[in-house]
DNA sequence: AAATCGTGGGA
DNA sequence: TTCCCAAGATT
């Protein structure tokens, strides 16, 4: 089956930008962005980022805040953090010079078994196999392989597949046919048996089994999360604050959040708010929430427009603070939940229904009009 | 080792 | 609207 699939992914690849260099660094840039993210979602932000960060020496001097902001929107952050640290690494440890190897790549932060197999393949030639979500469909319907997803025995069986069948001819195209496969033909919903270059040797095709292999994982239900956030806004300024590194949006900047419960009044959350931020909070009226749903999120963020003082310049509960302009806040990185939050107070009407300061600023013109209640 | 971590697109 | 989930890594 490795000449056939080579064949088709010869005929049929589509014509993708990170296919189009055998720049190392360029092609990690990719692997990490499309971990669990989709190629369209992408290629834009490859693109821009690459221009931003030219080489890997760029990201790795980089300041951080620059890193998150070009990745901001794109999710999973940790994955930007962990660029930037393995760019880090591969300035100190190898010279600037990108590792060749899987073996060598799986130790920087970030490179996981399918990473460090990609790229070693992709860039570098190396017969290092893959498994990601793709692989692992097609091997299963292939090979009849049982199992759900996270299974350890699965695993062990499509890895060592995948080893097998990558020694030959150009690993890393033959990697990427197994994926583009996945991705185009056997994909997930209602595979395209009749254009498969495999469908001779495929045995869930053979006994009528594609559409039950693999097993759909089990996932589980979103648990509720309601922030209350500060809309501070004080001479033409917000307040801002950076999130802690770990968890939910780490590292990001926010409008001032604290966790409430759903039942939380409005007075309570506002305390809360005064007593994080260290100051004693007037509530001058709510906007609209905006809800986000993530994966294992069920997120409502309640928009608090506050004044009050003295303005806190940093806070125990957050690693800093800082007040921007809207212009200013563009550069941050930030969530998209958080951005579309921003995006409503500011469409509100927040920094124009402030008393004015001499000379009076215009509010950015997001829209809407004031229709605070 | 099960849980956690985002987002936009399509059904 | 709602649900599902895609080129995984980390703890």
């Amino acid at each position: 089956m490795h000449g056939p699939l080579l064949a088709w992914y010869d005929r049929n690849k589509r014509d993708l930008p990170w296919r189009r260099t055998r720049d190392p660094y360029a092609i990690w840039l990719s692997e990490v962005m499309l971990q669990q993210t989709q190629v369209a979602t992408v290629i834009p932000y490859w693109e821009r980022f690459l221009a931003r960060f030219p080489t890997v020496k760029a990201l790795a001097a980089a300041p951080l805040d620059d890193v998150l902001s070009g990745w901001k929107g794109l999710g999973y952050y940790t994955r930007a953090r962990n660029l930037h640290r393995a760019a880090q690494e591969v300035v100190e440890r190898f010279g600037g010079k990108f590792p060749a190897t899987a073996e060598e790549l799986i130790t920087l932060p970030g490179f996981g078994r399918y990473t460090a197999g990609a790229v070693a393949s992709i860039a570098f030639g190396e017969p290092a196999p893959i498994v990601d979500g793709n692989v692992a469909r097609v091997l299963s319907r292939l090979f009849e392989v049982e199992g759900l997803p996270g299974d350890r025995d699965r695993e062990a069986t499509l890895w060592a597949l995948a080893t097998a069948l990558v020694q030959g001819e150009r690993p890393g195209d033959f990697n990427q046919a197994l994926m583009e496969h996945g991705a185009t033909t056997c994909r997930p919903e209602s595979p395209l048996c009749l254009l498969c270059p495999v469908r001779d040797g495929c045995f869930a095709y053979r006994k009528g089994r594609v559409d039950e292999l693999p097993p759909a994982k089990v996932r589980a239900a979103p648990r509720k999360l309601f922030l209350a956030l500060a809309v501070w806004p004080h001479a033409g300024t917000l307040l801002f604050a950076r999130r802690a590194d770990k968890g939910l949006f780490g590292g990001l900047w926010e409008l001032p959040a604290v966790e409430v419960e759903e039942e939380t009044s409005e007075a309570d959350a506002t305390q809360r708010l005064s007593t994080t931020l260290g100051a004693a909070l007037t509530l001058e009226g709510t906007l609209d929430s905006v809800r986000r749903q993530l994966t294992h999120r069920d997120l409502t963020l309640r928009l608090l427009r506050v004044s009050g003082g003295p303005r806190p310049t940093h806070s125990t509960a957050f690693q800093e603070l800082r007040w921007c302009t809207p212009q200013e806040a563009e550069a941050l990185g930030m969530s998209t939940a958080m951005q579309r939050a921003l995006d409503a107070a500011l469409g509100h009407g927040v920094m124009a229904s402030e008393a004015p300061v001499a000379p009076a600023k215009k509010a950015p013109g997001r829209g809407r009009k004031a229709t605070e209640r």
